[in-house]
Formats: C-alpha cells, sequence, structure tokens
DNA sequence: GATGAATGAGGATTCATTCAT
DNA sequence: AATGAATGAATCCTCATTCAT
C-alpha cells in the first residue's frame, strides 16, 4: 500500500465527524442491545473520543442521543418511500423493493425500530403514522378497488402484519439464522425473502385468493 | 376450578409462594423493559419480599431469573401445541386459535419472546426449535399436499413470517393502540386479529391464490 | 478395589463430626484468605453440611469460629513443647525438630499464625507467652550460662527472630517456591530447612560459632 | 528539608493529589486490615474524595488499587538497595541499615509485603527477585569467600531467614509490642533491633562468632 | 442437629451527568 | 470542541446472622 493510499484512508476512514461517529456508534449498539443495555461510556469507546464529558457536547443527555439515532434512521426510510400516489400493487412491490434494500443494508435500524415498538414506542407514533401511511394509504387504494378482499376493520391488521413482516425478518436477522440455516442477510437469503415478500403480499391483496368477505358470513 | 375457587385465591392474599411471586413480577416487568432495563430492586419491589437478598434464595443472578421466566413461558406455549399430527389446514388453524388464546392473555410472553428474540435469541433457539418444528412441519405437511405454491428453500420464510405475524401483534400491542384506534387486547380487536390471522394463512397456503412457482421461471 | 475397601473409606473419609468438618475447612480457608477473605458460605461449602445455618448451630459466630480454629492449632503446638526444663541447646534442638515436624505437616497453622499476628495478634499473646515461654526460657536458661553472648534487653529480639525463622518458612511456603525452587514442603527442602535451623540457632546461641560444614560429615 | 519547610506542607491543607491521597489511604489500610478487610468505602473515608466513583477514575479495581500501593513500596525500598557491589560483610550491614530506617519509618510496607506474601506473593515474585537479588548476591559474595560454612543449597534458605528477620520485626510490631514491652517502632528499640540484626548477621556469615558483648563496648 | 427462607447492611463497580480548564 | 476529574445515585450481588420448622 501506498503511503498515499494509506493517507486516503486514514483521511477517509475517521474524518466523520464526532457527531456522526456518535450517532454510527449509538445505533449501531443500541439495535443492539437496547436502550438501557447501552451506557455511555461504550458509545464514547466506539469512538475517536476520549471522554464521555465530549459526548455532551453534541448531545444532551442519553435520550436525546436515543432519539437522534431513531430520527436519522427513520428519516432515511421515510425519504426512500417519499413519492407515492396510484396504490397499484406495483407501487407497493416498489416500495418493497426499497425497504428490501435498505433494511438489508441496515439491519440494525430495524432492530433499532422493533425495540422501540416494543418499548411502547411513543417515539414511533409520529413516525410511524407518516411512515406507514404511504404504505397504509396505498394498500387502501390497492385495496378500494380490491375490497371485497378485506373488511374495513381489518385493514389495520394488514398494515400491522406488513410492517411485521418487513422488518421483523430483518430485526431478528441473528436468530434466524438458526430457523434459516444460513445468514439471512446474505444476498441470496436476501432475495428469497424479498421474493417470499412480494408473493405473500400478492396472496395478501389477490382477489384470485377466496373473498375474506365469505369467512365473515 | 368454579368461581369460588378463583375468589378464594384472590383472597387468600398471596399465598402464592415467593418464587411465582418473583417470576410473575420478573414476566412482567421483563416484558415490558426488557433485561437491561429492570433492576432487582425493581423486581423485588413488585413482591412481599423485603430485601434483594431474599430474591438470590430462589435465583442465582439475574441472568437466571431472566432464563427462568422466558423457560415458564415457552413452556406452556409449546404445552398448548403439543399434541398435532395431520398437518392439515385445520390443524394449523387450530393452533393459531390456541396461540391467540393464550396471548391475548399473556400478552406479556409475545413481547419477552420478541425481546428475547431481539437480543440474539441463544436461548430461543432450543425452545424454537420444538416450538416452530410442529408449526412448521404441519406447514411442511400442508404444503407437501401443496407443494405447487412455495418453494422448499422458501418454506423457512413462510414459517417466520407467521411467527412474526402470530407474535407480533400482541408483543407490539402498545403501539398498535395508535394504529389500530382501540385496545388491541380487546375482545373485539383480538378476535378481528385472529379472523385477520387466518384468513391471511388461508391465503398463504390456499392454492387458489397465484401459484408462486410462476413467479420464479 | 474391594468393595470392603471402598466402604472403609466412605467410612473412615467423612463421619468427620460435622465440628470437625468445619474446623478442618476453616482452617485451611482462613490460613489461605485470612479472616476477612473468607464468607461462612465458603466454609459450609467445605463441609458435608447444606445450609449456613447448620454452622451456627456448632459456633456463634465467624469470629468465634475463627478462635475455635487458632485454639485448636495452638494447643496442638503447645502440647508438643509442653515439657522442658534444662535449657540447654540440645533441648532447643529438640523443640525445633517436634515444631518443623508439626508445621512441615500443618503449614495450613503456621500461616494461620502469621496471619493473626499480622492482624494485631491480640489473640494469639496469651497464647504466645504460654508458647514462647518455654522456647524463651529456655533460651534464657541457655543464655544464663552464656551470656556474654546477648544483652538482656536483646534476648526478646532474639526470641522474636527464632520465631520469625521458624514459622515465617512454613507460612511463606507458596512465595519459597520461587525462591527456593523446589517445593520448600518436600521432605528434602524440609530437612535442609532443619539442618539450617539448628545450624543458624547453634551460631546465635554458641559462643564459637562452629562451621556449618562441619554438621554435614 | 527545613523545618519551615515541612510546616509548610503540612499546613497546605492536603495539596497533595487524589492520586496519592488514595494511594496513602490504601497504603495504611491494606497494610493493617489486608486486602479482603478494607473496603473502597474505607479507602475513600481516608480521603478528600467524596464519593467512591472517584477513585475508579484513578485505579481501574480494588486489585489494580492494591498492587498500585504494593510496587509503590517495593520501588522505594529497591531504590534504597540499588547500588551495590563488592558483597563484603560491611556492604551487607550498609543494606540493612537502610531496611531498617526505612521500615522503622515505613512499617506499613513491612506489613503489606508480609501480608502479599502470605497471600501466595505471585505479586511478589518479581520484585522479590529483583530485590532479594541484590540481598542475595551479596550474601553469596560474602560466601563465596565464606563458604566453608553454608553450603550453596543451604544458601536460600539463609536468604530467606534475613528476609523474615529483616521485614517480620517491622511487620509484626504490633505483636511485638506485647512480647518486647515497649513500642517496637520506637527510637530505642529500633537501634536495638538494628545491632541485634547486625549480631545475628554476623554471626550467621563469620567463621568465629565474635561475643556480642564485645561489640557494646 | 439440620435446613430452607428471610433479611439489613454492605460489598465492588458502573451509571449519567456536570464543571473547570 | 474536547478533556480530566468529580459526584450522587444506582447497579448486581454477597455478607453474617436469625428464625420457624
Amino acid at each position: 500500500m501506498t503511503v498515499q493510499a494509506q493517507a486516503a484512508i486514514a483521511d477517509a476512514d475517521e474524518p466523520r465527524s464526532s457527531r456522526d461517529q456518535i450517532l454510527d456508534a449509538g445505533e449501531r449498539l443500541f439495535a443492539e442491545r437496547g436502550y438501557a443495555g447501552v451506557s455511555m461510556r461504550d458509545i464514547v469507546a466506539d469512538t475517536d473520543l476520549r471522554n464521555q464529558a465530549s459526548l455532551y457536547h453534541h448531545f444532551r443527555n442519553k435520550r436525546d442521543l436515543y432519539e437522534a439515532v431513531l430520527n436519522r434512521g427513520l428519516a432515511q426510510i421515510a425519504s426512500r418511500l417519499a413519492e407515492r400516489r396510484s396504490g397499484t400493487l406495483e407501487e407497493v412491490d416498489t416500495n418493497v423493493d426499497r425497504l428490501v434494500d435498505y433494511l438489508a443494508e441496515h439491519p440494525h435500524i430495524a432492530q433499532l425500530i422493533q425495540r422501540t415498538a416494543l418499548d411502547g414506542g411513543r417515539q414511533l407514533q409520529r413516525a410511524l403514522n407518516v411512515m406507514l401511511r404511504p404504505l397504509y394509504s396505498q394498500g387502501r387504494r390497492a385495496m378500494a378497488s380490491l375490497e371485497r378482499i378485506w373488511e374495513p376493520e381489518e385493514v389495520p391488521h394488514l398494515a400491522a402484519g406488513l410492517y411485521l413482516l418487513i422488518f421483523g425478518y430483518f430485526a431478528n436477522a441473528q436468530l434466524l439464522k438458526t430457523v434459516v440455516g444460513e445468514d439471512p442477510l446474505g444476498p441470496e437469503a436476501v432475495e428469497r425473502q424479498r421474493r417470499f415478500l412480494k408473493a405473500a403480499i400478492a396472496r395478501l391483496f389477490s382477489i384470485d385468493a377466496s373473498p375474506a368477505k365469505e369467512r365473515l358470513t
């Protein structure tokens, strides 16, 4: 390796701002161990900072830091789902693709979100409303044309189910390694999950399956 | 058990053994706040015990207590799925019914399990293998007759999806309250979720929906 | 091994009374780790007893147990030095022999005594007075005839020195292993120490220190 | 140092660094009560620090603190024995003088070292090798010219004996108070012990043990 | 004589946070 | 913007001891 190359790496590797280093460390650690399982010390240790006090120059307290981490993740997801309109199945598929792409590379975010959800998720409610609304309203519109399939009051359950299917796979990657047998984040497994999701969604949304309404009667 | 018997127990002013009191408190608190979010002090405070030291007479340490709580929950679930054979859709439905019945009354367990899963879930792997095998093998047999629907390598993804759908709803009840609008653990919502699950499973398993294999070609 | 032999061992090995088991465990542990470094739990664990409460049936508290252990050790030493009179060098040698014999087999006692001494040794003062008096008065008498060697006020320093030389070797066996090179409690090392002690005492007490080499021939 | 300078320091109201205060408190307490007999709380209480947590800013844990205390003591002793060469009896006497001077003012160190030795003294082995080597090799050289006195394999026993004689007196001062009758650390007693040590060493090393009385005249 | 359960006090260590530099 | 030092409160767990059985 040339001296320039080394310099380039040194330059490129750690010149992230302290703030970003903290956010990155927080994202990883909060995702892996949860809010209470991570100490400020742990986070600083994952950083070039040498002192916990420095951290408080960037975030007022642990809760603030957690929310900054969470919001950064949520914003990146929201930005990927932003433009939406038609509510066709194809559009749902597009969003699934984008989510799968993103979460496969940032499984920490999926974990973080599920953890926050289990904690009561008050911090998610705003974000989730914004975020799920697309999927949801797309579903709604798709279903508007297909309203023979699901009762209106079942739609939230369906939306929740989609959320669980999509995020749960990535959030639980570590556990699924045992169940699936191979690394659930490897390219083959991710593609398989993508296909599975699309097929499952197609089945949940399609008319061909036996009409839901009949069940009720 | 008669109504009187139940009342007698409720009356008897906590005749539960200390061990059970600890397990109950641990179950509730670990489910609500996660392992790291609960202190031994918190647990003892939910108990007739007057001292943390007493707790260590029953469990060697926090981790041991956590695992005892978890295993008690897993055992209760496993016992409800024990006898199975045919692998027909009806049987899957029966198991869904039992799980929904149990989890609706013990949403803590669903939370606890999802939390443990997010933590890597090593403690789940044995249990989950045992527990999922019925569901799984039922699915497999159901699918054996329906193998036109899912590729064999997709089956684990389907199994994981079923787990997420079933447990996720109850584990995330607190968050879903906003999304669903009403208390997701109220009788109506639970019935709706039960119907949704059965319908979704029917769709995921039925031939009528467009064959999965076609997607692959 | 025959069945009878096994039974004999089983019979002979653990039918020690609970009290003796406790004293033995205490002796070993207090010697190795000191009073504060040993917990009642540790002691009970070295015993057939299954509960700490049982221990309090035999000793009122930790301090009592410690003193019982210590006194048992001191009594055994005192009994070995009991009969004495003449104050000749030969008699001193006899006592050295007996102490070396005993301490080589019970190095714990040497440790225990030195530990107690470092702790201020109030519990030793009675015992030590009794115990050292023989050695001391022997020395005195030996010196009475040799009072040209040591000033009267130096005699206590000499007595202390003898105590340190004799007990210190066995008490610090573990450390001396490095210095001496071999196990200081092995038979050869013990014999060497015995010879060294006698030669040293001879030199400290005699008017004309005879060369050590002559002893060996 | 002038009397004024000493007063100035005493006046200056503990301007010792926190680290030094901790080391000093640790030295005193560990020496008096042993490692297990001292709590971090005790140490902090002997300090200007108001909180146990502050202590951990300077030492990672109790064991680290103990070793720092011990090493500081050992270093001070080693520095006093540093330069040595000839191996004559006079040089041995010089080192004895220095050790006596130091230990008479820092009896804690003698206690600390003997306690560590009783604990197995793994932490002493390096230090002791370095430290004893001078004394030892001096002894060896002195004996080289006097090798008619001790067998080579007896030399380690002699070295151990010298260590026990020198350190033991100061380490056991509290106990010896009863035996000796007066404060063993008072100037008269110290001088007497110094004379005793030199006379004893002379007798242990010399071919013709000159009568002790002559020394006094 | 033995035991299971309980308990108040204290063990070492870590927590998030603040402050002066 | 960063750091060394400090701190009150809390962490998990162990201590010696007692009591009812």
